[in-house]
DNA sequence: GTGCTGACACAGG
DNA sequence: ACCTGTGCCAGCA
């Protein structure tokens, strides 16, 4: 079975290479591997986001996935992901990722790609 | 081929 | 914080 497109697979791949605790955006893993682009990661993820750790891959505002706010909250709350309340203004909506600390730019993933 | 849609991004108002 | 338009790229009817 293999089945997945290379670029899936690539995709697949940075967002399991994404520390706990931090976050990479749709964009910036496109940009990482230098193809594709931010709706092509998204689509990848949409189909087969199931088998990595999807709540790392983010909108670049730092709103949570729709359909997926409360599973993801979660996660982020026991990884201690950087998250900014909502204001006082925004009650009653879920909090956001604070993109200015959790973004990951993936310095550092590809100096050990020694044991592959 | 044509047009709409989407787990996007960015600039404006 | 909200909505709108434009640019982007791939999949699908």
């Amino acid at each position: 079975m293999d089945e997945l497109p290379e670029y899936a697979e690539r995709v697949l791949e940075v967002a399991e290479r994404i520390p706990p605790g931090r976050v990479m955006t749709y964009g910036d893993v496109a940009e990482w591997l230098g193809e594709g682009g931010p709706r092509q990661v998204g689509r990848v993820m949409a189909l087969y986001g199931g088998a990595v750790p999807w709540w790392r891959v983010v909108r670049s505002d730092g709103v949570l996935l729709p359909g997926h706010e409360l599973r993801a909250l979660d996660r982020y709350r026991e990884e201690g992901t950087p998250l900014r309340e909502a204001s006082r203004a925004a009650q009653g909506h879920l909090p956001r990722l604070d993109m200015k600390r959790a973004r990951w730019d993936g310095a550092g993933a590809r100096s050990d790609e020694a044991h592959i």
